[in-house]
DNA sequence: CGCGGCTTTGATGTTCATCAAGTAAAGTGG
DNA sequence: CCACTTTACTTGATGAACATCAAAGCCGCG
């Protein structure tokens, strides 16, 4: 990992407003005392498969993609995903080790607290619990639907909805870079490398896209969210 | 619905190790008071697409199967899941209303229980909250890594992983009476009615499986498991 | 019996992966 | 900064995997 350090500035963090608005000032400077904050280059590895989970983690800023290997060798990406959607939510509290990888898209700043303490507040005060099982199930609930959204289409439908999600839901534009390979748009959408280049290539030749090397401008996002509701 | 009425015998229910192991006598007797128990015979519906979530469910008996409507009006099966495994675990706390239906494939036996009376347990009870916020994470966790080895696997390979699901998971028994019918299954693994009953009968043809209608009997379970792993 | 739904199998066409060859881009060492 | 190497990208051709269509068999149920 690149840096890492200590500041106790959580109580201007907009993560408060997330999961821990139901803690007290005090909760938060306690808080504070057991964070760390890392960062992360562009490419560096946040979280490795089969890790021992002792922290709870979650983005501070930038991007991340969540992966696993699958048994011949080949990385399946689970999903992308921006600040304020925690890295470590899914399985903390129940497995031993991590079940998955976490890797940074762009340069990313994670910040760290010991789980222990996570669990005491846990215990302690029941209206912060409510509020991490909420926000844990829904993060939980957006990984299925995205799963079984992907699943459901064909390689067109599946291109046209990573793109859709890249646009709307990271980048909020219609321009925009994309972080992650072609071969990683395969990974994620579960597709081959090639045809995931060719439908790109069709979209561009159909006028519904421009690309210009890892930068992709949505210029027909009618049809692209036509294409991705049929197929 | 098929019956319904209140039993008071919830302190010798199995289901109290599972999530209620961190609650008082006093509590459980409480819990009672605000519980229903509601019977459903095969093929009814449990929890409908869009019905208002207001009530906490958990199996106490039977088998039921998780799904959503596609676009398309077709069924998308997210899971099958057998007691202990909460129905409506995914995004009680989150969303207003469910996104999925559940059905029973066996006479199944529902425990209903006010869902503000279990915020109330959960504010005062932080071992509660965090058994729970477990319990569901491990759950969510389960149907996350279910699509993800489906959408990794080729027609073979799928169908391999589902009959060694409902034998492993389900039955624990290489001999058992499929909950479903043909087209479910490719409603679960994503594939048509037609290939699924192809590879069926593929495997009955090499020797890996006898069919008598809807009752399988895996006769060579490695042969099954190579094929689950290498498609 | 006879009807309707589920199942089965074959034939056909579409979709997609794979292989191969070539081009562009990006890193590497002098 | 340039030559070299490597990695990512692109496109076409081919074959395998899968969906779809159609026809026939089976089984439960009125």
């Amino acid at each position: 990992m690149a840096t890492s350090g200590r500041y106790c500035i959580c109580e201007h963090c907009d993560f408060r407003d997330v999961v821990f608005a139901n803690l007290s000032e005090d909760d938060i400077q306690e808080l504070c005392n057991h964070k760390e904050e890392h960062s992360y280059r562009k490419g560096e590895i946040i979280i490795h498969q089969g890790e021992k989970i002792s922290y709870f983690k979650y983005l501070k800023s930038g991007l991340v993609k969540v992966y696993r290997k699958t048994s011949d060798d080949d990385e399946q990406i689970i999903t992308i995903t921006k600040p304020f959607e925690f890295v470590s939510s899914m399985a903390i509290f129940e497995a031993e080790k991590y079940n998955f990888s976490v890797s940074a898209l762009e340069d990313t700043v994670v910040c760290v607290v010991n789980l222990d303490y996570i669990k005491s507040l846990l215990i302690n005060n029941g209206r912060f619990a409510i509020g991490l099982l909420t926000k844990i199930a829904g993060i939980n609930d957006k990984i299925i639907r995205q799963c079984l959204d992907i699943r459901q289409r064909n390689l067109t439908g599946r291109v046209a909805y990573v793109l859709l999600y890249f646009a709307k839901e990271i980048y909020s534009s219609h321009l925009f870079d994309l972080p992650v390979s072609r071969k990683e748009i395969a990974d994620y959408i579960g597709m081959s490398t090639a045809n995931v280049i060719r439908t790109l290539s069709d979209f561009r030749n159909d006028g519904i896209i421009k690309v210009f090397g890892k930068t992709i401008e949505i210029t027909d996002i009618g049809r692209l969210e036509l294409l991705s509701s049929r197929g």
